[in-house]
DNA sequence: CCGTATCCCAGCAGATACTG
DNA sequence: CAGTATCTGCTGGGATACGG
């Protein structure tokens, strides 16, 4: 969720590495996937989040909610019952975005016990020897 | 860089959301990207990276590349020589991640001015009336 | 129901100095 | 050259309590 440092620190020439963090520097927090994913099969409310998000503070749903809004991610519908009912719902911007994101699921899948095998590895050798 | 909460979280059932979680606690990081770009088109030298990332401290770029090696994304080979030579490579994993992540500059060149529109629409209901 | 406010901490990250 | 060590600040994020 740290939106500093992106647009200074790309100056046109750097390839596209700024452009990816750029992205990250957006959906790289903790819920953010998780939120947009949720809001991406119709509106949500915010209690039903919460319960489907599992593990998530009220706190930062509701912090995570308002970047995304700021982002375009998300559109928030307020409607003027008692009581209130807020539903969010993940903009076609943002579902285009999980489509992208979902390409790195295949990656992970076929890397992960690599992954797995090289921490140990890793770690072996700095735990004994080293 | 950050590494928790990745496996515990994951409990099979909760679709993709986590596993591309997972990457992103690999990859998420402020330099990690620029540092897997760097070292992909051949061996590079600590000094080498140091100077071309702009901005990095020696500090982090030490961190960086060993969370790296660790999950198998960079090759480390030291020369006994002295002065001493290191050379960091972007292991086949990590060119196919990047391939992947390159998907996202697409999508992030199509939504720029989008999102920055959002974010002074969104800014000026904040900052004026609210 | 849908938040905000406050306190607090861990971990990322910068600056600087020192070493094999 | 290629790091490590130390000190410090910042912010993401958890816990809890309160408010419209």
């Amino acid at each position: 969720m740290s939106q500093p440092n992106t647009q200074e620190s790309c100056q046109a020439e750097h390839t596209s590495a700024c452009t990816v963090r750029e992205v990250l520097d957006r959906v790289g927090g903790k819920w953010s996937i998780g939120i947009i994913i949720a809001a991406s099969d119709g509106p949500v409310r915010f209690t039903e989040l919460e319960r489907s998000i599992e593990g998530i503070s009220r706190r930062m749903l509701t912090l995570t909610l308002r970047h995304l809004e700021r982002d375009g991610l998300l559109t928030r519908t307020v409607f003027p019952t008692v009581p209130p009912r807020v539903e969010y719902v993940a903009t076609e911007m943002a579902r285009e975005l999980y489509e992208s994101l979902v390409s790195l699921t295949g990656w992970a899948q076929r890397h992960r016990e690599a992954i797995a095998a090289a921490r140990d590895a890793y770690d072996r050798e700095r735990g004994l020897a080293g």
